[in-house]
RNA sequence: GCCGCCAUAGCUCAGUCGGUAGAGCGGCUGAUUUGUAAUCAGCAGGUCGGGAGUUCGAUCCUCUCUGGCGGCUCCA
């Protein structure tokens, strides 16, 4: 029997020789890492026995296959320590997910105790280099050692005829599973358990709700001692520590879910907004404002009644409902409606900033991440059919010009037909096929997540990746057949008929507040000059030295450059650590040298040493790297 | 909204086996006038998140409400 190894390498084996054992003989110094094997195609334990010729890969903690089998394994070790520590809990179903796993049960709500016995039952296990051993079971004898738990009973029930119902034994614990797993439980030593919850969903909505148990594996308890320590590092990052460090924004009991701005947070927000401004006004957009509020029959209109009601706030007026709006569609749809409309003023592109409101369920609320009030870089572009792409293609290119600013990775996922959808088959695959031959000119990173387009059209959504690498929906681009339909909207064409304009719905950072809670966190709270609320502050050394400060106050303003001048009652190194701890780009020393010189001694956020410059030098450095918005000062 | 946890000074936190509280930072005042990450001293800040209950007595125990955190769900 032959079995082919990546490399090319060919082994001669006897028959029912394991997996793990040929690619031991294969790279006996690399053995250790393998967790698992790919034998023909298929991810398989390091046990399975080779019984014909064919090609054989190991699988290591850095294979993604390997690391989600890994995660899985360390689910059905907390499975065995859940069970261990509250015997009535029934498992359900443990997947590896993006950052770790989770295993659901079902069982009456867990306990911290719960947790810490079986933490202890799991290391005895970790210990004890239990094996993971695997079993083919006849359905019966899987439905007698399962007949306890209606969960697993109706995974064998569910399992189609063809395929094997396994099981692995770890210990005296034994769960019904298709592996593979690592080999034994000393590959899990890394393993944590991260919390618990109640989960609810579409199956368990009705019935009482499972306990799901989330936690993340790696093979050795170093890469797990680092794993923590990023995440208490992430902890310091947290844009709602650094919101409150910097006096950005704040929220009170008065108005859960409301953000406050203060003045420093509103500097970062008006500069967002100039940034994206000077977009739209090189773009040809027109800026409109609409009413916050609308009669319920505008959602009626726009399908939002039914599908978002329970989600919008309402109010009543002279016996009518009204809602406060939670998008800007209406507003931009009612304006192109308020008269008569050509083909020559398309594509007509209509911004808007305005307050949006969202009843979020109050267990979603999350700092500026998920707010009940929020404004949006909007607009709603009104175009024939054939002007789309032109329009998509302008908009990619400024997703790319507005992330590489701030250094942001992005990718793109491409939503396709629902299916519910309103409109013609024909038309929808046309527009999908549009989008995805944009996309792929990008040359961006894109997923097509099939199923998942707004009811009224397919759409790009704009993922972001902060700093330290959980994703983000920021903006989405939305090309939308039918509101424009339900409004009843026309232009009249070259060719003297009446037409229904398409709308590109779209917003590119997304929301001002959860872009700035994401980038706060990616940039560390160190703003990048042009969005620092303080530019630059001066500490003059001593009281004589004010009058100079007051000079270069005087220059700083005729630049626009926003400053502080400090006082001089704290020492000059407190002062200078001050500004290092605010995150201030440009920290500037003026004394006797250089009011004697016509200088000032310049330390840049980050770097230790100061340099004198001219002030004019200064001056114009600073200009220059505001107006180029380069990321660092 | 669901499950768990949490709520003490502006901030970060300590504390009271039930006898109404303390530190550091910040703030204020004074002294010091300082050369690139913390000068010194003094002072003022708290019905211990709100309400109810148990108790001679509750910041501490119980219930409840509100808010927050971690998840779930959701984001048209």
């Amino acid at each position: 029997m032959t079995v082919r190894l990546p490399d090319g390498h060919r082994l001669k084996c006897t028959a029912g020789t394991g997996a793990g054992e040929a690619l031991a003989r294969w790279k006996p110094d690399e053995a250790s890492r393998f967790l698992a094997a790919v034998w023909n195609g298929r991810a398989v334990d390091l046990a399975a026995p080779l019984d014909r010729d064919g090609e054989l890969a190991p699988l290591t903690f850095e294979d993604r296959a390997g690391r989600e089998i890994l995660q899985h394994s360390a689910a059905h070790l907390v499975a065995k320590g859940i069970v261990e520590a509250v015997p009535e809990a029934l498992p359900t179903v443990g997947p590896p997910t993006e950052e770790g796993f989770y295993y659901d049960f079902d069982v009456r709500p867990l306990t911290p105790v719960d947790l810490e016995v079986a933490r202890s039952a799991m290391d005895r296990s970790v210990r004890a280099r239990e094996p993971f051993v695997r079993r083919e079971l006849t359905r019966e004898e899987a439905e007698r050692i399962f007949a306890r738990n209606p969960h697993k009973l109706r995974y064998i029930a569910e399992t189609p005829p063809d395929e094997p119902i396994s099981v692995y034994e770890t210990g005296r614990f034994v769960d019904l599973c298709r592996g593979p797993h690592v080999p034994d439980t000393h590959w899990l030593e890394g393993v944590h358990i991260l919390g618990f919850s109640a989960i609810t969903s579409e199956k368990t909505e009705k019935g009482p709700a499972l306990q799901r148990v989330r936690g993340v594996g790696f093979p050795t308890a170093p890469q797990l001692a680092q794993f923590l320590k990023a995440r208490a590092e992430a902890e310091a990052r947290d844009h709602r520590t650094i919101g409150q460090k910097q006096d950005l924004f704040f929220f009170t009991e008065e108005a859960p879910g409301f953000p406050f701005w203060l003045p420093h947070g509103m500097v970062l927000v008006r500069e967002l907004e100039k940034f994206v401004t000077e977009h739209l006004d090189a773009e040809h957009y027109s800026e409109i404002r609409t009413p916050l509020l609308f009669a319920q029959g505008v959602y009626e209109t726009s399908g939002h009644w039914e599908h978002y009601r329970e989600n919008m706030f309402l109010t009543e007026l002279d016996d009518r409902t009204f809602g406060w709006k939670p998008m800007n569609c209406p507003g931009a749809m009612l304006i192109f409606r308020s008269r008569a409309r050509s083909y020559r003023e398309l594509p007509l592109r209509l911004a808007e900033f305005a307050p949006l409101h969202r009843l979020e369920a109050s267990g979603t609320l999350n700092g500026l991440l998920r707010v009940r009030e929020l404004v949006q870089d909007d607009a709603h572009i009104f175009v024939t059919e054939d002007q789309v792409e032109a329009e998509v293609v302008t908009l990619l290119e400024w997703v790319k010009q507005a992330f590489t600013t701030f250094r942001l990775e992005w990718s793109y996922e491409l939503s396709t037909r629902p299916a519910s959808f309103l409109g013609e088959a024909a038309d929808w695959d046309r527009a999908e096929a549009m989008l995805e031959k944009v996309l792929r000119a990008s040359g961006v990173r894109y997923r097509v997540s099939p199923g998942e387009g707004a009811f009224y059209g397919p759409k790009i959504d704009i993922h972001i990746r902060d700093s330290l690498g959980r994703p983000w929906q920021t903006g989405t681009i939305q090309l939308d057949f039918q509101i424009p339909r339900r409004f009843e909207l026309s232009y009249q064409g070259a060719d003297g008929k009446l037409h229904v304009p398409v709308v590109v719905h779209r917003t590119i950072l997304g929301t001002w507040e959860r872009f700035l809670g994401v980038l706060t966190e990616h940039v560390g709270g160190r703003w990048p000059p042009w969005m620092a609320p303080v530019q630059v502050r001066v500490l003059p050394v001593t009281e004589k030295h004010a009058a100079a400060a007051s000079g270069l106050a005087e220059e700083l303003v005729q630049e626009h450059i926003r400053f502080e001048v400090t006082g001089t009652e704290d020492s000059l190194a407190k002062r200078v650590r001050s500004a290092e701890l605010d995150r201030v780009p440009y920290v500037v020393v003026l004394g006797d040298r250089e009011v004697a010189e016509g200088t000032v001694s310049v330390r840049v956020r980050g770097t230790k040493e100061a340099r004198t410059l001219s002030r004019a030098e200064f001056l114009s450095g600073v200009r220059e790297k505001i107006r180029r918005r380069e990321f660092d000062p």
